[in-house]
RNA sequence: GCCGGCGUAGCUCAGUGGUAGAGCAACGCACUCGUAAUGCGUAGGUCAGGGGUUCAAGUCCCCUCGCCGGCUCCA
């Protein structure tokens, strides 16, 4: 016999080499039904293996990640083998889940169309009817690589010749289907209920430009229909929030094809605009930065000392000034160091916080380009810190409370990753080793959880990157923490020291919203377009009834502009109900409807776009509130 | 840049090789109205651009541009 300890700590004793599966029927049919893998001692594994010694075991169902990622990997192996069955020439490359999904690669000479998916789709449905077990075998490497190269599989091949000698290569077979994989697997393809394609791409081979492009399709899966039909609705529902959509509808900004990736703001855009400029510069004068400017045009000269042009150059843009070749500046930091060298430093100056709003110019490849999230020219809010190797941590650990304090003032949700030494690096190893941790320290001391990306770093540094998500879920990255050991060597910056003598600065370069474009971006598409009060282009829209309420509408209208407060008449001749609904389709945050009885007891009849009519209220009352509301920069209306 | 898809009025979309359409928006007139669309009328098009096939092309073919979904890259 062998004991079993359940989660929530009952001791079970099964017979020895009883099947997890069985375990689960044995403790409750409904359990066996919604169980997905389990996890012996901590480490998942199919309900169809077997408990050899006591254990603790733990099932997993679709409510947890690993469920879903087991649940979408199978479908994934499923989708593999409707795939061969229609196209036996196929060749197969990956199919692991993501979120929300999962998707397989596929090498075949025609490339799939979405008729081709619903086909697919349909034998995918016929396999989960016929209801093949998942099951697993090992074998030998030299087994394996033959297997493969029999069935012609030459992507596994190669996944298997990469392989450690020493690790065990496992295969799992459904029905006529086999695939090397490490699993685990649901037990049978009838479990995976609910399944739909929704795109093919192409995809290079190992994510790597130089390989073969393959085909990627994506789907998702659910174990209930009614779960898959919420979230396709759930993504049409994403879709309205687009801010590539709701951008132009808004009258925030419009893009045009005689610009590609230069994005228009329009009047109501570039009302957000200040405001996000106006809090920023609020904040950095009190966390004491100053405020610099710098030129977008820069001599050939100052690209070569900054590296950037040995680095960088096919992202730049090039002109010539009196035969003399200049760039449009890509960053604002070979700027920034010119105007730290215009003076001598001390070192009880520091550190020095120099911040700049800086329009940048970088020829991103045609593909990427993705409304105001990617665009060939942006605002940075940059700024260079320049410290003694002492203040580093400080420093950092002070721009990491600073992106935290603006993200939280707008209600978003973030996550950190630490990008390390790149291929194309400056520097020697030493040097990186250093800056990583130091930025690894800082990390730790907030208590910030943080992804590593190896490799990701900037050719001058290391990286701490905020990233925020989009309406689909598309997380891009924003706010940017970058320790620099190169430029102040490249630049020669100094400070003097206590002893007199010139000392070599540290320097970080830092973004908090990252690009203003981008966050106008995520803005729209986080509060979809319904931004808080403080933030809106219109903050209140004033309805008269009819034309004889106009002049106390044009009345109100001023004194709300007097107080600072952005407001509109809507002195058309229409329905009162017409001019709501077209407030309400703006998202303009308060209506003030103004009719005999407001003209009458001086007051506004308020309704608000997502709370409705609010009834009658004195005018000045009003305003106070909308102030109040306003200054707290609150997310949530209340007046 | 690469793979695939798409491009008709300001917007959403019809249009099966044979005279370019609808709704909304715009404009004009009437209605003076109480919390999400008043009625009638008018105007609006190089069917993304260029080339080709054809008696005839929005429709078929080729090229270019742009957009969309991904890949690579990145704020």
């Amino acid at each position: 016999m062998v004991e079993v300890v359940l989660k929530n700590g009952t001791i079970r004793e099964y017979k020895e080499g009883t099947a997890l599966l069985d375990i689960a029927k044995d403790i409750s049919p409904r359990l066996a039904k919604e169980a997905i893998a389990a996890k012996v001692n901590n480490e998942l594994t199919d309900l169809t293996s077997n408990l050899n010694e006591n254990a603790e075991v733990e099932f997993v169902d679709f409510n947890t990640e690993e469920g879903q990622e087991v649940f979408r990997h199978s479908t994934a192996h499923v989708m593999a083998q409707a795939v061969k069955r229609l196209y036996p020439e196929v060749k197969l490359a990956i199919g692991p889940s993501i979120e929300n999904g999962f998707y397989y690669d596929f090498d075949l000479s025609q490339s799939f169309s979405l008729q081709d998916l619903e086909k697919i789709e349909e034998e995918i449905n016929k396999i989960i009817k016929e209801d093949y077990s998942f099951d697993k075998y090992v074998l030998p490497r030299d087994e394996a690589l033959d297997k493969f190269k029999n069935m012609g599989e030459d992507y596994k091949v190669e996944l298997i010749n990469e392989m450690p000698l020493g690790e065990i290569i496992s295969c799992y077979k459904q029905g006529e289907f086999e695939d090397l994989c490490a699993g685990p697997h649901v037990p049978s393809t009838g479990r995976l209920k609910a399944v739909k394609l929704l795109s093919v791409a192409g995809a290079y081979w190992r994510g790597n430009e130089h390989n073969k492009m393959l085909q990627r399709i994506y789907g998702t899966s659910f174990p209930k229909k009614t779960h898959l039909e919420e979230y396709l609705h759930r993504l049409e529902e994403a879709k309205r929030r687009d801010h590539r959509k709701l951008g132009p509808e808004l009258n925030l900004f419009s893009m045009h094809e005689e610009a590609p990736g230069f994005p228009f703001f329009h009047h109501k855009g570039i009302v957000v605009w200040n405001n996000l400029e106006n809090f920023w510069r609020e904040e950095h004068l009190k966390k004491g930065y100053q405020e610099i400017r710098t030129p977008i045009a820069l001599s050939r000269q100052l690209w070569e000392k900054s590296g950037h042009w040995y680095h960088y150059k096919e992202n730049m843009y090039f002109t010539n000034i009196d035969d003399n070749e200049y760039a449009i500046k890509p960053m604002n930091c070979p700027g920034g160091m010119l105007t730290y060298k215009s003076n001598l430093h001390s070192y009880r100056e520091l550190p020095i916080r120099m911040g700049e709003l800086g329009l940048v110019h970088r020829h991103e490849l045609s593909g990427v380009l993705h409304g105001l999230m990617r665009v060939r020219c942006f605002t940075q809010d940059d700024a260079h810190l320049y410290m003694l190797p002492s203040q580093v941590k400080d420093e950092i650990i002070g721009v990491i409370n600073l992106v935290d304090y603006f993200y939280k003032t707008f209600g978003f949700d973030y996550h950190v990753e630490l990008s390390t030494k790149p291929e194309k690096a400056m520097g020697s190893d030493e040097i990186w080793e250093m800056a990583t941790n130091a930025l690894i320290d800082a990390l730790n001391t907030n208590g910030v959880n943080y992804k590593v990306n190896e490799g990701d770093g900037a050719f001058y540094g290391p990286k701490i990157d905020f990233h925020l998500r989009d309406c689909l879920d598309r997380t891009w990255q924003c706010g940017t923490i970058q320790l620099d050991f190169q430029m102040p060597q490249k630049f020669d910056l100094t400070y003097i020291g206590e002893d007199g003598e010139k000392h070599r600065p540290v320097m970080v370069h830092r973004t908090i919203f990252g690009s203003i474009e981008r966050f106008i971006g995520i803005l729209t598409e986080h509060f979809a377009g319904a931004f808080p009060t403080w933030l809106a282009p219109v903050q209140a829209t004033i309805l008269p009834i009819t034309d004889r309420h106009q002049s106390y509408a044009r009345e109100l209208s001023e004194k709300l502009f007097d107080m600072g407060i952005r407001a509109e008449v809507d002195d058309r001749n229409e329905k009162i109900n017409y001019k709501i609904r077209e407030a309400q389709t703006q998202k303009i945050p308060y209506m003030l409807v103004v009719g005999d009885k407001e003209v009458e007891d001086a007051t506004v009849s308020v309704r608000h776009r997502s709370r409705g009519d609010l009834g009658a209220r004195p005018v000045n009352e009003f305003i106070e509130c909308l102030k109040e509301e306003i200054n707290k920069k609150a997310i949530e209306s209340s007046c």
